[in-house]
This record gives structure tokens, sequence and C-alpha cells, in this order.
DNA sequence: CTAGACTTTGACATCGATGTGAGAGTCAAG
DNA sequence: CTTGACTCTCACATCGATGTCAAAGTCTAG
């Protein structure tokens, strides 16, 4: 498919898209007129980046990632060594951050259900 | 305290101290040479400010939030009216983001088991 | 009084993902 | 051939919290 139906099928913008590709997140093959053309699995590997961005984790290090995420669903263990320490250290910064947003949303539950009485 | 200590003791920077009292967050008195003074409850308020911020939510918000939060503690439930809808709309905002680091860190915890197998 | 630590205001830089627009090329349908 | 929808590249803007620096005023210990 070409970029345009890949915005639409995952709604994320084509500039994002071809920022992406900029970034090593995404490989679409070009045909002779230079237009990308992208598999189906390019629809669910933009989930994955949009679920690692949205989890703090930037471009860079899911650039590092990506190539993992496929085998490691197969059970094909890709040989993905010392970016380890990194993994556990944004593991344990999402392990944080979702502790933060708890206490956040308590705070929150609080104050509609204090108002909302 | 002044602003010194404040920074010390929430180890936030005092740069962001100052603009949180600009964006109206904290209201620290002002002594006669114009330094700022802050009370112990301060500390708090930047703690339950951080909070909010890491959560997602804007200055502006947690502005109209914060002045509810010092009340649903103690039970005194202050008029707290129609920012109702911003609340909960920030409420499901937080859930959706915490279900997405939840799906980001099993991601991630997969590759960590694969690697280090 | 003085040195040094602290504070003040104000301005400017940064960062990274994201939005937007212009000008030009591609391509399929009529 | 022409039109309209699609795509390309490139450049510039934005946003909001945060960092940093400069010049000047305050205060306290010696």
């Amino acid at each position: 498919m070409r970029i345009g139906e890949l915005a639409r099928r995952t709604g994320v913008n084509q500039r994002l898209l071809r920022y992406y590709e900029e970034q090593g997140l995404l490989r679409p093959v070009r045909r002779p007129s230079g237009y990308r053309e992208y598999g189906d699995a390019d629809v669910e590997q933009v989930r994955r980046i949009r679920t690692l961005l949205a989890a703090g984790l930037n471009t860079t290090t899911i650039a590092d990632v990506l190539p993992c995420t496929a085998d490691t669903g197969n059970g094909l263990a890709a040989a993905c060594p010392d970016l380890l320490t990194d993994l556990r250290r944004e593991r344990d910064r999402i392990s944080r951050s979702i502790a933060e947003l708890h206490t956040a949303r308590t705070m929150l539950d609080a104050i509609i259900e204090a108002t909302s009485h």
C-alpha cells in the first residue's frame, strides 16, 4: 500500500510516517516513481511505534528495540545484546510512570468524587 | 523558607518554582526584600504539581485543579464546578495512558525475557 | 565594612515529536 | 491530453516544560 492508505489505516499523519522512516523505524520499498510502498505488516509496526512513543521512548531507542519485537512474538529470540541495560532502565521508568499515573488518577478521582458527591 | 530550601526539599529547580508561581500554581509571600517566602505546605503542593505534570496535565489545568486538592483531603468539598468535565476527560486520558504503558512494558518484558533467556 | 552565598528579574536556548505549506512530480480516469 | 487525487522533498513553525546565563539587589558571618 502507499502512504495515504497506511495513514488512514493507522490514524497516523503521513508526515509522521515519513519521519519514522527518516528515524529508521520504517523501511518502505520505493517504486520507480519514488512512491513509498508499505506492507501489511507495517500497520502493526506503526502501532508498536506509537505504543513505545507513548511510553516515553524516543525514536532512537525504538529503532534499537523494533528489530527485536518482530522475533520475540514468534519465539525466535534474536541476538539483541547489550541494549538490555537500556531496556531494563526503560521498563523501570515506565513502571515508575505507571505508579505516578495511578497517584494522579487517584487524586483526580478524589476531587471528582467530592465534587459530584 | 526561601526558594533555595524549597528547591532542595523537593528536588525541583528554582527556575521551575518561579515558573509555577508565574502559572499560578504557587503563591509565596514576598518579604520586604522581594524574596519569596514559602510555607511548609508548599513542599506537598510542589509534589502534587509534579505528579499532575507527570500525568500529562498542563499548568493551566493544574491551576484549576489545585485549589480543590487542598480540600478533598480534609472532607471539605469545595465548590469546584464545571471543570468536572475536564477532570473526567483527564482521568480517562490517564487511564488510557496507563493501559498503553502496560502494553509497552509487556512488550519490553517480552524482549528482555527472550534476550536474557 | 566586606566577602560570599543567596535571591531577583529577564531573556534566550533547547528538545522532540508533530503540524503545515509550497512547489513539483506521478498516475489513473475521462 | 487533461484533470484531480496522490505523492515527493524541503523548510519552517509550534508547543510547553525546562535549562542556563547575566546583571543587580539582599543578607549574614567574620
